[in-house]
DNA sequence: AGATCGACCTGCCCGC
DNA sequence: TGCGGGCAGGTCGATC
């Protein structure tokens, strides 16, 4: 599910639920799932027991802790200092806080934080392409290579393997013609751009093919043939599906209970071409149809979104 | 430097 | 019923 309303669904969940706790113990089943954490498996479940969470930040799909009182910094290193344990949900990846655990452990747990108060947070992932990770936070010119934003834009602190990702189309400071004029210069087709979390971060499959739909865009049309004005058209409607996502998103989650299952609430109801081939375009009543993109899928109205 | 391709996984659904 | 192929919300590293 996660493409970014999902993530901050879940972000906002962590805030809520995690924040302000303390780790006792730290479970990490899967060495899979700490590749990137430097030390592994057994490095995290050393570490990450007496750390407390000061804060849920997401940028793009990514999402991440930030750990105060963290031990193994030695005490020459003052708190605040401490680390974040990043998370990258992939595609399958969950994050799900419960006061009462159980007995048998979900299927495809991967970590489980447990909490002083016996409460715990599992990552629960059964694809694996997520991770967790402890890595070091670091203050970035700003958002993403190239994010030449011009002079005064304040940098951002972010986890040294986010460092790359460029602000996200919902980030309140994102230089909106700043991005349109990079997009510009890339030679690729729009969708590709999209797609690209170093230009901005946060469009995935679902949220690219919708946007191009209501700015009738064709996913393969050069960028080099659009005007700016219709680069800054799909920018916005990405900005703008992925912002009504978010609202539906946002009311799935109570108890406590992180939703990574946003799915039930938006799909069915609100795509317009994203899985919908064979039927009716909702603008124009032609057929959507489904094209082979870089060992994916597109989803479009041939009608409304003319090919180049 | 920028763009593209394959790799990394499990599970489900479809057709034979 | 079983099995093979295709497909699924993503990213990274190696290549061109």
């Amino acid at each position: 599910m996660p493409e970014l309303p999902e993530v901050e669904t879940v972000r906002a969940g962590l805030e809520a639920h995690v924040v302000g706790r303390r780790i006792a113990a730290a479970t990490v089943g899967s060495t899979r799932a700490a590749r990137r954490s430097l030390g592994g498996a057994a490095h995290l479940e050393q570490v990450l027991p007496d750390a407390v969470v000061t804060a849920a930040v997401r940028r793009g799909k990514f999402v991440w802790l930030t750990l105060a009182g963290e031990p193994s910094r030695g005490p020459a290193e003052p708190a605040e200092s401490a680390g974040a344990l990043l998370f990258h949900l992939g595609m399958s990846g969950q994050l799900l806080v419960r006061q009462d655990p159980g007995e048998a452990p979900p299927r495809h747990l991967a970590a489980r934080l447990t909490f002083t108060d016996d409460g715990v947070l599992d990552f629960v992932d059964q694809r694996t392409f997520g991770y967790l990770a402890l890595d070091a936070l670091v203050p970035t010119a700003d958002g993403g290579p190239g994010g030449d934003a011009g002079a005064g834009s304040a940098g951002a602190v972010l986890p040294v393997q986010v460092a790359h990702i460029a602000r996200d189309l919902l980030d309140p400071t994102l230089d909106v013609p700043a991005l349109v004029r990079r997009v510009k210069l890339r030679r690729t087709t729009i969708k590709r751009a999209l797609l690209d979390q170093t230009l901005a971060s946060g469009v995935g499959n679902i949220y690219a093919d919708e946007a191009l739909w209501r700015a009738r865009v064709h996913p393969e049309r050069p960028i080099a043939a659009m005007a700016p004005v219709t680069i800054r058209r799909v920018l916005d409607q990405a900005a703008d599906v992925m912002r009504q996502a978010l609202v539906q998103g946002g009311t799935s989650f109570d108890a406590l209970y992180v939703n990574v299952n946003g799915a039930s609430g938006y799909f069915d109801r609100s795509l317009a071409v994203y899985g919908q081939e064979g039927r009716d375009c909702p603008r124009c009543g032609s057929r959507i149809v489904r094209l082979a993109f870089a060992n994916r899928s597109s989803h479009l109205c041939p009608r409304c979104q003319r090919a180049p």
